[in-house]
DNA sequence: CCTTGGCACTCAAAGGTCACGAGTGCCAGA
DNA sequence: TCTGGCACTCGTGACCTTTGAGTGCCAAGG
């Protein structure tokens, strides 16, 4: 086991070396730290916690720098979660409260995450998964053709057009939708295809076909649209990921346009705890040396969908973690008022 | 005037300095280029475009490589539209036709866009203002609260809450659905303010609060949400900008990022007509060292939209004007049938 | 047994020198 | 007006040296 030092001076390098960006020497570590030993003790700590691959030195006379496994160490041991100070919380109260719809709320809270994380941010939109049903619509556009309009209670709105196979009334139609409505309205998206199995049965013969093909594409947009959307943001403050950019910041640019990468790496967070993924522990080659913290936001108790922040594995961990957290929870305020 | 032969080589600096990224001089100039007359007489014009502010040398002992006034003059006079080869018609084709709904129509068109120039694609959403309503639907959420539902032909929905002065009854709304979608649906959003003015006047003097509410709201939508939203994508391919990252590729990102930047610099181009702007006549401040290549698209004769490319000032003028032009075409034959 | 000062060693980064060569401008002659 | 020749410029890259932060190891002291 690592003696309560040691771990000091890990913590001692990981703060260090976040802040100047270079690698950092025993005697710099002793001026800035008050550790209470002198350099030589240090250096023997360092080359413990380098034996134990916690730290590691980019070229033989050079400082440490800590390894993925020394920041997992940090932040699971050593770093707590940073709360903001109360100008900044009510910075996110105000900045948020002033979105007028959904797009709007997930818009602003990508701004206002990479603005105080200085990082890339990831909002995904809530999920339908876990969403209820405030209402469908019906519209006859044409004699066979309907708008389907779904609407959630996260405020979203999806629709689909359908083919139906014979002409439709408009009474019939209405007749559907009240029937649709009065059996799935405020019930979860998970719940539908099983509350809506029997109701062709109730329909006179020769309108099952549309009733059918309605509620297929009924089913269908539940399923497919639970692909869920995402926003990024802050991609500019990748310029400050290090100095030896094409290399590093190409492939996390590339891995940030591929929505399905981001969806898994927020969805491998599980239910809404905060999940700090480091380095290598990111399953995609590109963001190998990027670190993703991300939290699960709901409008009650439960998560509907997850946020986060995509940055260098050098980061300020305890701050990044605060703000992710803080912006978590008041977004899900603002989605539960309205 | 400039000569024939000095606008051709002008035209050869511009195509090699686009090919090798690197100053061209004038021997191998005429290496790579049929000219017909001597390195010499080549140094001569050279000394004659940069007179005339056509080219620059980056340092004394270098090649030449254009000004943005060059590429200008490269663009305007020398440079046509290079068409796509057959095969990249048909995978346009394939790909675009794909698209299940708007928000993937606009999707593809991004990533496309950026695939076949390898830069930076920016795509409009097809705008509300030259759209016409499809439908307008009202939903009674609540005694007292009602939800607007705005569709609109290019297949966009946009929904508002509505809190009503008064209750308002199922029959009344209903009453009022029919009576407002009898006098909107088909016509354009302009139109709309004007078509609905005396319609509270139609109604009981206890109605009127509720239909002045709703009818605010509607107007207000279709204002509002003229404000326009755009999608970006390829910004992986702004790694390839140059050897100077960090200075170059920062701005750009930072400019990409304000919506309100964007949909100025698509604004610009007038109709639906191809526009290139190039480095500093772009009046954004993050994108002189950029050239814009922007063009309209629509479902009919008149541009819904527009949609272009951001690149480095050196880009291949020819080849990405083609792949706009044709994406946009592409783009306006899939609004059209959908 | 842990800590400390001393010491020799390593090696990236920074700076300096130098030769190379692509590119230029200019001029005299065709 | 074009061309070949020629002197000149100057950024680039190769090579070398110096510098200094940082290391590992060891022997002495608490």
């Amino acid at each position: 086991m690592l003696s309560e030092r040691r771990l000091e001076v890990l913590r001692a390098i990981v703060q260090d070396y976040v802040g100047t960006e270079e690698p950092v020497g025993s005697k710099a570590l002793t001026e800035r730290h008050r550790l209470g030993v002198s350099p030589a003790t240090v250096r023997n700590d360092m080359a413990a916690l380098e034996e134990e691959g916690f730290i590691a030195q980019p070229h033989t006379s050079a400082g440490r720098i800590p390894t993925d496994k020394g920041y997992r160490l940090f932040v699971d041991k050593l770093a707590g979660v940073k709360p903001l100070s109360t100008p900044e919380r009510r910075a996110i109260q105000n900045f948020l409260d002033g979105a007028v719809d959904l797009d709007d709320v997930v818009a602003r809270t990508v701004r206002l995450l990479a603005q105080l994380t200085r990082q890339v941010a990831v909002v995904q939109y809530p999920s339908l998964t876990r969403s209820t049903v405030r209402h469908v619509e019906l519209l006859s556009l044409a004699p066979a053709r309907v708008m389907l309009v779904l609407i959630t209670d996260t405020g979203r709105v999806e629709q689909r057009m359908i083919d139906c196979p014979a002409p439709v009334g408009e009474n019939a139609l209405a007749d559907l939708r009240a029937r649709l409505n009065s059996r799935v309205v405020g019930r979860r998206f998970t719940d539908v295809p099983q509350l809506v199995q029997d109701l062709p049965e109730s329909f006179e013969q020769d309108e099952r076909g549309t009733v059918s093909t309605v509620l297929a594409t009924l089913l269908e947009t539940l399923v497919e649209e639970t692909e869920e959307r995402l926003m990024i943001g802050g991609t500019a403050n990748l310029t400050r990921f290090g100095h030896d950019f094409p290399l590093t910041i190409r492939p996390v640019l590339e891995a940030l346009e591929e929505q399905v990468v981001l969806l898994k790496l927020l969805g491998e967070a599980k239910g809404s705890e905060m999940t700090v993924r480091i380095g290598h522990e990111n399953a995609h080659e590109g963001l190998t040396s990027t670190s993703v913290v991300a939290v699960g936001y709901g409008s009650g108790d439960e998560a509907v969908a997850k946020l986060g922040v995509v940055g260098p594995t050098r980061m300020d961990y305890p701050g990044t973690m605060g703000a992710v957290r803080a912006v978590a929870r008041y977004v899900g305020q603002i989605l539960a008022e309205s």
